[in-house]
Order: structure tokens, then C-alpha cells, then sequence
DNA sequence: TTAATTATTGTAATTTGGACAATAATTTAA
DNA sequence: TTAAATTATTGTCCAAATTACAATAATTAA
């Protein structure tokens, strides 16, 4: 892999931000980065980088989610490009926002060069970022609902398998807003959803079904126009 | 003003595309110019130009717009950034895609140095365009149908004082679908709208009311969540 | 065996949406 | 002056979706 020195990018270079959300512990997050180097250094960050000259841009948002945390074939979606003049102090650096949806149990996040320290962040309780980082993240949490609203990208979030409260409980947070579960049952009815014979393990009162989501069936239905989410 | 040589730019720049809609005769339009320079003389294309250094994303786009309409004042959207490596035969040249709606019988269009010809041409319709400005503006055409479901931007569409069938026209262009006169009336029953006494002038039939929309009302009641549109 | 807890399904009332009809207002041409 | 034509505006009925709430089922813990 090569590197470029930071001068051949001065006065005008580009950037892209990728804001990893993960939801666990009935809170979503995003996996933020504790600098190892100038400017911020050790400040809270969304992990970036920015975009070498041969390079498109989704391509450099998914090298980055690579090197942070070994996965790749995972979609990333463009969201905002942000660029006033003087956010960066070291020239003029426009930053366009991508975002991902993770399963936080999925990998094992690895320190890097630029990742002194990495770590999942409840979004209720974010600390302040590095740069206008604050900003660019919660105008992407607003894009990451807009989205929600209009197809099911959520399953990105939850397990393979989970149950119809995990489901509710994961809108529910996101949308900051209580379902009835007869009604929100009945609103998710045109999502296909495999039932398993399998049960949730280890609680305390009857099991729920565990369910997954079908894809395939999913995207097939998209392009008959069978069913138009909308939540 | 100031002007900034081309080369100033190379190996990585940054534009401002701007789609600027327009509704005229039951079509939706867009307001290209034909280029009058290198490359791509003579060819159609979205007017845009490059960033200056010290100039913030939306301001450039504002600037765009003012030196081809005139206008100021007009809301600019963002929409979405296009970064292909070889998109552009001069170099990389990143660009960023904005949107405005606007009223055609507002404003005479300037040529200027870089537009020879400028013309409303029927997203219908559309010729080959420089580089990707296809591809930029039928995304940038799929964000406006998306924001035109959560919030009645069309509004700047019309012209100020409209039938309700006008504004029913709008919808049914946009969507591509038929919507019925009666349940129109009644869907959009929660938009603000002023009721003039006026009535349509020079038709052959029974002229219809006209209407204006509630600007100040509608965003108040926004704020309250008093109503959340959606079409 | 029973209380407690949560999952799952059902029902009835209300609201919304779609199809269509009825009536009102205006112009045009006889 | 009047009737025909055209479009605006409003109303009604039925089906479908949404909401609130209740009933039943399955499981654990004591």
C-alpha cells in the first residue's frame, strides 16, 4: 500500500469520513477513533482518510472501513459533503460523509497508524469530536433515518437471527418513539421474514421466535413493485 | 471578481454542478447552457464551475446561479458529490451537485462567458449532455422526487398565486401518475394554503380559485408537528 | 401448582384512501 | 337569451389501513 505525503494534497484535497453505526445494548453507536497523529492527536474522530488521486470515492470509504475493521462487501452509502473553507486547519480539505450499518459482534476492530485507540460510542452520549466531526455526524444519523424510513436497511444492524421485539425495539430507538406490538406486527407484514424453529435462549420467561430476514425475496419484490415500504 | 487559471486546479479540483429545475407547459425542466469553451465546446451540459479556495460549497453554487439568472436569495440543495477518477479529461475533478427550483417566468436568462446558449429543455427530452451530466442529473432528479415526498418544495415551482389543479398538474408530472381531482383535495388538506379572492383569468371555462401557499403557517406548524407531509 | 412475565393473536372502533357521482360556475355559440 | 359544453368544487359510499386495547398461549421461577 502506498502512502502519500500530506504536501502533495495542500490547498485543496479531499477526504472521505465514514460513519460506522452499530447497535447493541438497545443504543445505537458509531465507531469512533482516537487520533495517533497531528492535527487532533488524540482527540475522538470519525475515522477518514483522504482519497488518493486513482481513487473512487466509495472505493476510498470502504478501504477505510478495511483497514479499521478487516470487513469489506459491505455497502457503503454516500451521505453529505461538507467544505467551508477553514473546518480543516491544515488547508482546505472537503470531506464527503459515507455511512455503514455493522454488526458489532461481527469483527474485531484493529488499531492502525492513524487509530491510536478505537472505540463504539452510544450517539446519546458523544463526546466532542475532532474538527466539525459532531456536525457531520448527526446530519448522517438524520440521513441514516431518512433512509430507514424508506427501505429496511436496519436488518444491517440486528443479528442474523432475532426476535420481532429486537426488530421493534431497534425502530423504536431509532425513531425515539414507542409501537404498539400487535400494530407494529402488522405494519411489517410485507417484509419477508424467515421463521426458524429455533428459540431465544437463556431468558428469564417464554422464548420468542427467532426470524430472519429474506433478502433475496426482498429485493425481488422491490423490482416487481410488490411492496413499498414505507415506515 | 476575480477568475483563477485552470491550472491552478490540475490533478484535483473541486465543481459545483447546478441543476436548476424549472415547470413550464406540463414539464419539468432544466436550464442547461451550451458550453463555450474547452472541453466539451458546444456541447450541452448543467452549468457549474470550480470552486475558489476560500469560498464555501453553497456560496459557489449561489454564485453559479446568480451570474447565469440573476437571482439570488434562492434556496440551494444539496444533492449528491460525483468523484470518478476519469470522470474529467483534465484532471480529477470532483464535483458536487446542487438543486434549485425555480420559476421560469421569473427571470431572463445572461449568456455569459462560459454559456454561449442557454435553454429550458424537457427532462423528456434530454440530449446527450458533457461528460456525466446525464448521470448527474437524473440522480439529481430522484433526490428532488425524494424531498418533494417529505416537504411541498414544489411550492417554488409555481408561480405565486396557482389553481389547485396547477399544483395537482405538478404532482401528477412529477410522480408520472394520475391522481384523483376530489382525494388530491383531500391529501393536501393539511398544507396551508391562502384562498384569494382572485380567480384564473382568459380561460374558456369556469375560472378556477386561486390559491397561495402558507409559507410562515406551514413552517410554525412544522416546528409544532403539527403536520408531517407526506405524499 | 401457581404467580409472574412476556409472546402472540384477535377484535372492534376510527381514520384514511379510492372510486365515482352530483352540483355549481362560467364561456361560447346558436 | 338560452342551451350546450366545459371545468371547478363538494359530497358520499365502500374498502383498506391504523389505532387502541383485550384475550390467550407459552414459559420460567418459586
Amino acid at each position: 500500500m502506498y502512502r502519500i505525503d500530506f504536501n502533495d494534497f495542500f490547498t485543496s484535497a479531499f477526504s472521505v469520513d465514514c460513519i460506522l453505526f452499530g447497535y447493541s445494548e438497545g443504543e445505537i453507536k458509531a465507531l469512533l477513533i482516537k487520533r495517533a497523529m497531528q492535527p487532533f492527536e488524540n482527540l475522538w474522530a470519525i475515522p477518514g482518510d483522504l482519497i488518493y488521486p486513482d481513487e473512487d470515492l466509495e472505493q476510498a470509504a470502504e478501504r477505510v472501513l478495511f483497514e479499521l475493521t478487516g470487513l469489506n462487501n459491505i455497502a457503503m452509502h454516500q451521505s453529505q459533503t461538507f467544505g467551508k473553507p477553514n473546518r480543516h486547519p491544515q488547508g482546505r480539505v472537503i470531506t464527503i460523509s459515507y455511512f455503514a450499518l455493522l454488526r458489532i459482534e461481527d469483527f474485531e476492530v484493529k488499531a492502525s497508524s492513524w487509530a491510536g485507540d478505537v472505540q463504539w460510542v452510544s450517539l446519546k452520549n458523544m463526546p466532542d469530536l475532532a474538527i466539525d466531526h459532531n456536525h457531520i455526524l448527526s446530519s448522517t444519523y438524520e440521513m441514516l433515518k431518512l433512509k430507514l424510513q424508506n427501505e429496511p436497511i436496519c436488518f444491517d444492524l440486528l443479528p442474523e437471527r432475532f426476535t420481532l421485539n429486537e426488530f421493534q425495539q431497534l425502530y423504536e430507538f431509532t425513531f425515539d418513539q414507542a409501537f404498539d406490538k400487535a400494530n407494529f406486527r402488522k405494519k411489517i407484514k410485507n417484509i419477508p421474514l424467515i421463521a426458524h424453529d429455533e428459540k431465544q435462549q437463556n431468558v428469564k420467561h417464554r422464548p420468542a421466535k427467532l426470524f430472519s430476514f429474506d433478502k433475496l425475496s426482498y429485493a425481488e419484490g422491490l423490482e416487481q413493485n410488490r411492496y413499498t415500504f414505507k415506515m
